[in-house]
DNA sequence: ATTGACCTTGGAGTTAACACTAAGGTCTAC
DNA sequence: GTAGACCTTAGTGTTAACTCCAAGGTCAAT
């Protein structure tokens, strides 16, 4: 399988294919006599293991982690794979939270300000922004 | 003042402080007969919005424009500060979706897995990634 | 034989928000 | 007068995950 087909098949561009080739992600595929990477159906696995993996909300680095321990799946034990998902889980969740406060925030400016077609002089996200008193933490 | 002591009283960096003047979001001070950076009460006021503008999730381009509404409030209506604000809010909103829906799927597969010592051979984790009908959607 | 679609590599560019470095000038205190 | 703490600029490095580009090789069809 060349380089576009498979990469049509994952729904990702050849250039992300060979970016995650050199990042290690993609095992190295055969070459033709040409030089062109000759793909199997085992490689196409792995694909849809990383994009299920990033649908997950894990980094690269962290599917790398993963398709190390998935590679060899005896010396690994559940336990290691269950605390990578779990710190991963604590890390959305604290992100989470910072948006959170940050939406409130934001609501709250946005509730107090008019929103007419007036000037801004004394608009009321402004004057929040500008004073020490402006915002509720 | 002295960068660093302005520095100082917002706790940022003096790198900051020069980045942001780079960035034309701090207002460039006199400078001394030696060439120092020469800053008022005004620039601590305006590092203050920025701080709290920040604090609020507005990005460095986000609060650029905020300090351009602010700095010729007359030609600006609270419109459109409200409309800045609220597409914020949405952005945030949908950035927090997102991190909701990687949050499920991480808990849902913690929660399946065993997380026990023993070889990862059969974890409920990376089948779930490997195969096609692993994750619910 | 030539067109056009594919493939190769290496390297640079993107975004955000700084941090760090080098090489040098200045100021203050002892 | 000198040590040490400060300041200056310009430029490079960082992280993430690609994306784009140039210059060139290959392949199938006409």
């Amino acid at each position: 399988m060349r380089i576009s087909e498979l990469a049509k098949k994952v729904d990702m561009s050849p250039d992300t294919l060979r970016y995650y080739e050199q990042q290690g992600l993609l095992q190295p595929p055969n070459r033709t006599a040409a030089g062109y990477r000759d793909y199997t159906h085992a490689h196409l696995a792995q694909l849809n293991f990383i994009r299920r993996a990033k649908d997950v909300g894990f980094s690269l680095q962290e599917i790398s982690e993963l398709l190390k321990i998935n590679f060899e799946k005896q010396q690994h034990s559940c336990h290691e794979v269950k605390q990578l998902t779990l710190r991963k889980k604590a890390l959305v969740a604290e992100r989470i939270a910072e948006l959170q406060r940050f939406y409130a925030s934001l609501s709250q400016l946005a509730e107090q300000c008019c929103g007419t077609e007036l000037p801004a002089e004394h608009c009321s996200i402004l004057t929040a922004l500008e004073d020490v008193d402006g915002l509720t933490n």
